[in-house]
RNA sequence: GGAGGGGUGGCAGAGCGGUUGAAUGCACCGGUCUUGAAAACCGGCAUGGGGGCAACUCCAUCGUGGGUUCGAAUCCCACCCCCUCCGCCA
């Protein structure tokens, strides 16, 4: 969320954005409402004024003259309150209004509708040139006896799967690897909880209910399953001021992510590529102002550093404004190299890097003092992938894959899986459980 | 899940329904003293919002939301959170 007076005294600069990110978001309406709740305060506030005036004045009074001004405090009473549901109703639509309008866009920015418009920045190895047709992951999941999406159709449905195998001690080899790196230069790690309350993901940004919602809701519950460790890390400080010397605050954050994807079914969403449920390494940072911009640069740095570290290709891209989510000001994407997506593979989003600055922080309520001036000020917040369970597994498996059928593990991952390379269970698994039917 | 206790300023901790936005202590900031520091002493010190060039002034906030009352930190209701005990449990 904008601060009202900013979108006011930066009138053209929030214009500008909303035109590029291709958004509806009304200012004359905006204005509007805020005027009328704040006139509308004003008035509440006359009256407030005067009825604490003549309570006040009843303590001390002569009681022949109390009746008469309780009688006068009663009337204000009665006023206070009708006013007062008038401005209740006035702020709802205020701030309705309010989350309609995006963050700013720094000058820039790449102009641009949707994905096609992002613009390549820089790449890391080039996709391999192969002398064999290569599989997808998902026929790669089943060779190898990985991930079992019948399965996981069968216990929670569609876009559901089981990992399996070493598909399992890749999972936990890759958090181990990014936890490890991001530890190294200063990021507290943390567990999250799964589940957050609805005003935590409002502050996030996120919508827990409506059209565009893309979260599980708990019945009955203020909760929501979280669709990204955004959700809790964000919250973890909502409401506080943090001292200046704890910034920058940097966490890494595991946690499961929660989407439900509805509509999703015609985008690319073949195997893990978009699923209901998979874990992440998250990267979180509250900094002031003037931290957020190096912040974001190193946020990027680190998680390039990963990819190279797998010696996955890949490439940087810089997002285009209209394929911005509404907080971010300025948001970078890896995309790494797929052999298996689309016709003769393509580069697949598998991290993203987004810097807030304030408007995340505006919601969550997250303010430190400013040493030099004794003010209170919103923090900066940014959020980055360092590694996402379901896609990352997708670029190993489908670019570490040999003509043999087999998958050789990366360097950095085999002291944690302790294997070299993940072998074809020809059917072993499917024999065995017939033999224990049997 | 059951029973009890509790949530007050950065922290600790007072607070008969009416000069309490809130005592006191600590911490913090400024000053006096000191060669310097400490101690002592003096002064300042919540947040958000509105109005005013300013001095200043008004409104809101004592977990959250309702209610009673002319007036609520103080009384009532609901919810949230924390602590203790019991039950269940990885």
């Amino acid at each position: 969320m904008l601060d009202i007076k900013f979108i006011i005294e930066n009138r053209e600069a929030v214009e500008k954005s909303i035109a590029m990110r291709h958004v509806t978001a009304d200012l004359d309406a905006v204005i509007a409402a805020y005027d009328r709740f704040r006139e509308t305060k004003q008035a509440l506030e006359e009256k407030q004024a005067e009825a604490n005036q003549v309570a006040k004045t009843i303590s001390k009074a002569d009681p022949a003259e109390r009746p008469a001004l309780i009688e006068r405090g009663s009337a204000l009473k009665a006023e206070t309150s009708t006013l007062g549901e008038k401005l209740a109703g006035y702020e709802a639509e205020f701030q309705e209004l309010m989350l309609t309008v995006p963050n700013t866009l720094p000058d820039d920015t790449p102009e641009g509708k949707d994905d096609q418009a992002n613009i390549e920045i820089r790449k890391f190895m080039e996709p391999p040139r192969v002398n064999f047709k290569q599989k997808d992951h998902i026929e790669l999941g089943k060779s190898l006896d990985l991930i079992d999406f019948e399965g996981g159709a069968k216990v929670a449905g569609a876009k559901f799967y089981f990992l399996k195998n070493e598909a399992v001690l890749l999972e936990m080899a890759l958090q181990h690897f990014a936890f490890k790196k991001a530890i190294e230069r200063g990021f507290i790690p943390l567990q999250t909880p799964d589940l957050a309350r609805n005003d935590v993901l409002q502050g996030a940004g996120f919508a827990p209910r409506g059209n565009e919602s893309n979260t599980y809701r708990i019945e009955d519950q203020d909760l929501s399953l979280v669709a990204t460790a955004e959700i809790p890390v964000g919250g973890l400080h909502a409401n506080e001021i943090l001292p200046e010397e704890a910034l920058p605050l940097r966490y890494v954050a595991w946690s499961h992510c929660f989407r439900t994807e509805a509509g999703a079914a015609g985008q690319a969403s073949k195997g893990l590529y978009r699923v209901h449920q998979f874990s992440k390494v998250e990267l979180y940072a509250f900094t002031t102002p003037e931290q957020s911009a190096a912040v974001h640069e190193e946020m990027l740095e680190l998680e390039e550093s990963i990819y190279q570290d797998l010696k996955i290709p890949y490439r940087v891209v810089r997002i285009c404004a209209g394929d911005l989510g509404a907080p971010a000001w300025k948001k970078y994407d890896i995309e790494a190299w797929m052999p298996g997506k689309g016709e003769n593979g393509e580069y697949g989003e598998i991290t993203s890097a987004s810097n807030c600055t304030d408007f995340q922080a505006r919601r969550l309520n997250v303010r430190y003092k400013d040493k030099a001036s004794g003010k209170n000020r919103f923090v900066h917040t940014l959020n980055g992938t360092a590694i996402a369970m379901s896609r990352t597994p997708i670029a190993i498996l489908e670019n570490y894959q040999t003509d043999r059928g087999t998958v050789i593990v990366p360097e950095v991952l085999r002291p944690v899986m302790g294997i070299d390379e993940i072998f074809p269970k020809n059917g072993a698994v499917a024999d065995a459980t017939q033999k224990a039917a049997g």
